[in-house]
DNA sequence: CACTTAAGATAGTAATCAGTCACTATCTTA
DNA sequence: TAAGATAGTGACTGATTACTATCTTAAGTG
């Protein structure tokens, strides 16, 4: 009928990377703001002020969230890219990685986007625009290649056409998690996908 | 040197109407969870317990709030509509009277897609639903009648192309805040637009 | 000009928050 | 097995928050 203390005493390493967890899943489940360092602790079974002896401020455990983000992104969306056998082919890999990945971590978007963070901290604020701005150089140079290969208008607006995919996702994202969630996000996203491609591709020979 | 308590007395309507303007101006200046009524009072030069004298709660000012942004972006929105040829110039005069929308009140995206008001308070959560997915009805149905007229793409999913538009505005609102400000919203809406037209549109004849 | 009423001021409250610190339990290693 | 290292505890602090009770005063109204 009690707890048992199972005192689950971890490594400052494996701890951290705890910390980085829960605090994404917290965030997923009550919002980005409304996730407190108690919340992390009582989520990781030890009190509040462990938390601060593996980060200096709670700003630095977004800051690590971040990084987090960034790198498993990055490395995500990289690998699905690289499969692909044109540019365009790869942009499809990347968008359906890039929606499996926040299906698996619904918190993301949500960190990139929170106002919270972006207007508090300078260094957060340098890092989110960093990520925007590479996944935006991201597709736009596909866009780019796949202009001179043919694949696409060749009027296309590379940058409007990086706004409307990254617009594509957060639609998906939003009606995930405001509208209903029984459209689930890669169900929904087969169904926009092929609107872009018809934004893209010439017109029919 | 000092200040002028020109001592401005406004009656109990007028006063709330302030309140709700401040607090969508702090909430894009400063994001919307972190408006606290300390600032609303600084903002409007009375002190932090004045506003509770015409809000119950912090709650109903965020309600108050989002009533007023659900009753003018349906005016705007439904004058533009109002104003269209046919379905879809209807949808594109909708799209751009949107933009100018919010590029004229920036904290509206914030408001609607904020997981902090979206969370907590069930009434709030219900109004904000009710708004997205009129706003969702409403441009599917426009896209209903295009297609019935021949002038999208006969095989067009109208639902998927509402999350498309609604995710276009997403994508714009997002760049302009997160990344540069210098794109300005309207500039950068007449760009990508073109692309949701091709989308749409049938296969040229 | 009295008299009323309601907007605002003043000065609180309890709750919650991030962050601190002295101490303890547990692990590692010589 | 003793000693050093370190993850975690528990109690705390000061700041901030939404909200409230009571007093003050400006603006009508007859």
């Amino acid at each position: 009928m009690s707890d048992k203390p199972v005192r689950t005493r971890l490594g400052a390493d494996e701890r951290r990377e705890e910390i980085i967890r829960v605090t994404l899943e917290l965030a997923a489940s009550q919002g980005v703001d409304d996730v407190t360092t108690q919340d992390m602790a009582q989520a990781m079974g030890v009190t509040q002020g462990a938390v601060f002896r593996h980060f200096a401020s709670k700003d630095a455990i977004w800051l690590a969230v971040m990084h987090w983000v960034r790198d498993r992104m990055m490395s995500v969306l990289g690998r699905a890219a690289s499969q692909g056998r044109d540019p365009l082919d790869a942009l499809q890999r990347m968008f359906f990685a890039h929606i499996e990945f926040i299906a698996g971590h619904p918190a993301i978007p949500r960190v990139l986007t929170s106002q919270h963070l972006h207007g508090r901290n300078a260094v957060l604020r340098t890092l989110v625009t960093e990520i925007m701005l590479g996944y935006e150089e991201k597709i736009a140079g596909l866009l780019v290649d796949a202009k001179t290969q043919g694949l696409v208008r060749a009027d296309l607006d590379p940058r409007a056409a990086a706004t409307l995919y990254i617009g594509m996702i957060q639609g998906l994202v939003l009606q995930s998690s405001i509208l209903r969630g029984q459209r689930t996000l890669s169900t929904e996203a087969t169904r926009v996908f092929p609107l872009f491609r018809y934004a893209i591709t010439p017109s029919p020979d």
